[in-house]
RNA sequence: GACUUGGUAGCUCAGCUGGAUAGAGCAACUGCCUUCUAAGCAGUAGGUCACAGGUUCGAAUCCUGUCCAGGUCACCA
């Protein structure tokens, strides 16, 4: 697309020199798709231009479409108004043929470090960490395409009072079982100890309550929570029995998210873990109070004055001298710093954390950190029940990951039964293609809507199939794949088009020249959605062209050898789109 | 209360760095499989772009205010 739009930039600023003196800039030189209900195939908005050399707009319009004739650029115009639409002529679209596969690289390539997933080692992932792992992973696959080099990380929040949560309720009530011996998945297993605190404390507040006690204190003082308090104490300075329950809960955690992790084929390039990092916050403190960054208040506690920047007084570190989340999160980057050097940090959190984000990155230029400059936080709607309300993990799995995917995956099976086409696969593909499909259509129904938005979602009904959706853009991609392979079809060394292209064609030659466009955007917003309506819009180009064209049965060898040529742009645009969303492209369905 | 993000068809969303008569999918209704895979295509119907002002040749898009919804404002993470 970039060479077209080029072509036609070039020629519009040497028509402007020589007509009025003056060179347009090329920004201003606005090319759009033509609307389809006008003639044309790009439309070049000339109210802007005509404001600036003082011409009426429809004049000027004619006066550039003339000069592109001339030039044999277009091969008509018309003129609505001050838009100039314009029709490509086939040397043109040829042009535009040839430069379809290229992709656009930034010019100045990052490396990048993306933090995504974060889960709490004491239950296992939900919704939410759907959402956040898929739009991490395809994030990551988006920027390196655009050409930087991207590290996945993630981080483990792996202690702390919630974690001895699941600790605590073993101890109670596990009676010495293990996922061994329940034939649980592991961290189902330790979440379902989660689970069993909760209830418990639940009764026990209550039961204070009725006795006269408020509700805040009564959740303090219920006899869990007390034993709760003092583990992670115990924990904190290293009991032997504790830290060697904590090793093996967490343990069954790693084990179950690994599964997990596998069947929605997300990976981590290295893992922290914020047991080895929470202590390492002290130095960082102790450094901001040197540089009079941080100050003490009576108490001892340190803190950072952000009224200036709008935001609060921010306490850095306890009283007693034990650090907080956002001191460990100072640690963390500068740990993360040490080892890749980084140009960007990015952290895939949901926007319950921006004010979080906020307080980290004006510490970090407070403190002038190296790499102050480079924090992005991609903050990311809640994934909400259909009353527009959060899950609550320990109210139980309204909402969890695992049953969500095999959901999923069943209906997909059920779905590709009903077609009646199953007969034609083994029992064994049957599997894979319900597995392709259902992650496929999963995956599509959280990177399609823009990330700042919450996504309501109801474990009840299914996820669509139809549509607007994986299974749409992955038919279309089997569809192609299928008529290369019936053809033959083998890659021609350059690109000639015939002399008369049919509107489908010239609507999908259009739509697969927006590829790069797609890329761009999807890059420089850090927007997958990008990327999936892109992909639909392609796969429709597709269809329509396909049903309205006609490919294998065309007997002019050059029409129909166009066609396939079309096809094959399809492909593979569409196996990169999906490649880009990590949603796997079928063989046959 | 302050800050912040949303509000577009019955539902879920595109469009938002200003441009033509606001687009898709689902749901509803109608057609199209003896011809390349019908998970598809073609069509009908469905809109005070939350509301009110302002900026301009032009506003769903930008600005201001109001209303509604989510989120945050811990020595929790």
């Amino acid at each position: 697309m970039q060479a077209v739009i080029d072509l036609l930039r070039d020629a519009i600023i040497d028509f402007s020199t020589k007509t009025y003196q003056t060179a347009f800039e090329r920004a201003s030189l606005v090319l759009e798709r033509t609307k389809k209900e006008h003639q044309g195939d790009l439309t070049l908005l000339v109210f802007p231009l005509a404001k600036k050399v003082g011409q009426n707009p429809e004049a000027l319009c004619q006066e550039i479409g003339n000069f592109l004739l001339n030039k044999n650029i277009i091969s008509e115009f018309n003129v609505i108004k001050g838009f100039l639409n314009l029709s490509l002529n086939s040397e043109t679209w040829t042009l535009l043929a040839n430069h379809i596969i290229e992709t656009p690289k930034t010019s100045n390539p990052e490396k990048i470090v993306l933090e995504y997933c974060g889960p709490n080692t004491n239950k296992p992932l939900h919704i939410g960490h759907i959402r956040n792992l898929f739009l991490g992973f395809s994030t990551a696959r988006i920027l390196s395409m655009y050409g930087h080099d991207v590290h996945k990380v993630n981080i483990y929040n792996d202690r702390g009072i919630a974690i001895c949560k699941s600790m605590m309720g073993y101890q109670l009530f596990g009676n010495g079982t293990t996922p061994e011996s329940t034939g649980i998945k592991p961290d189902h297993f330790v979440g379902n100890f989660y689970v069993k605190y909760a209830q418990a404390l639940k009764t026990e507040t209550e039961a204070l309550i009725e006795k006269g006690m408020s509700p805040k204190e009564a959740e303090k003082n219920a006899p869990i929570a007390i034993a709760n308090e003092e583990m992670l104490r115990k924990w904190e300075a290293g009991d032997e029995e504790t830290v060697s329950l904590w090793n093996q809960m967490n343990g069954w955690v790693y084990e179950g998210l690994k599964k997990t992790y596998e069947v929605l084929q997300v990976d981590f390039e290295k893992e922290y873990y914020e047991s080895k990092e929470y202590l390492k916050g002290k130095e960082i403190v102790s450094e901001g109070l040197a540089k009079g960054v941080f100050k003490t208040d009576e108490s001892g506690a340190a803190y950072i004055d952000l009224t200036e920047k709008g935001l609060d007084k921010k306490i850095v570190q306890r009283g007693d001298g034990t650090s907080i989340y956002i001191t460990q999160d100072l640690a963390l980057i500068r740990e993360r710093y040490r080892d890749y050097k980084m140009d960007r940090m990015i952290y895939v959190v949901a926007d319950e954390q921006n004010y979080h984000f906020k307080v980290l990155n004006e510490i970090c230029q407070a403190l002038q950190m190296d790499f102050s400059k480079s924090i992005y936080h991609l903050s990311y709607g809640m994934v909400t029940s259909k009353d527009g309300s959060k899950f609550k993990s320990r109210e139980g799995t309204a909402a969890d990951a695992d049953d969500i995917i095999a959901d999923i995956i069943e209906e997909a099976k059920n779905q590709t039964l009903e077609t009646g086409k199953a007969n034609h696969f083994s029992a064994a593909y049957l599997e894979d293609l319900s597995r392709i499909i259902g992650l496929g259509a999963l995956r599509f129904s959280m990177l399609k809507v823009n990330p700042k938005k919450n996504i309501p979602f109801d474990a009840k009904e299914n996820v669509d199939l139809n549509g607007d959706t994986a299974p749409f853009i992955q038919y279309s991609y089997v569809r192609t794949k299928a008529l290369l392979n019936k053809a033959n079809f083998e890659v021609p060394k350059t690109i000639a088009l015939t002399n008369n292209i049919e509107e489908t064609e010239k609507e999908l030659l259009l739509q697969l020249a927006f590829f790069g466009k797609a890329i761009e955007q999807a890059a420089l917003n850090y927007d997958p959605s990008e990327i999936a309506q892109y992909a639909l819009g392609l796969a429709k180009a597709f269809n329509r062209f396909y049903h309205h064209c006609g490919i294998l049965n065309i007997e002019d060898a050059a029409t129909k050898n166009q066609r396939l040529t079309l096809t094959w742009f399809t492909n593979i645009i569409l196996e990169k789109s999906l490649w880009l969303l990590g949603i796997e492209a079928p063989e046959k369905m």
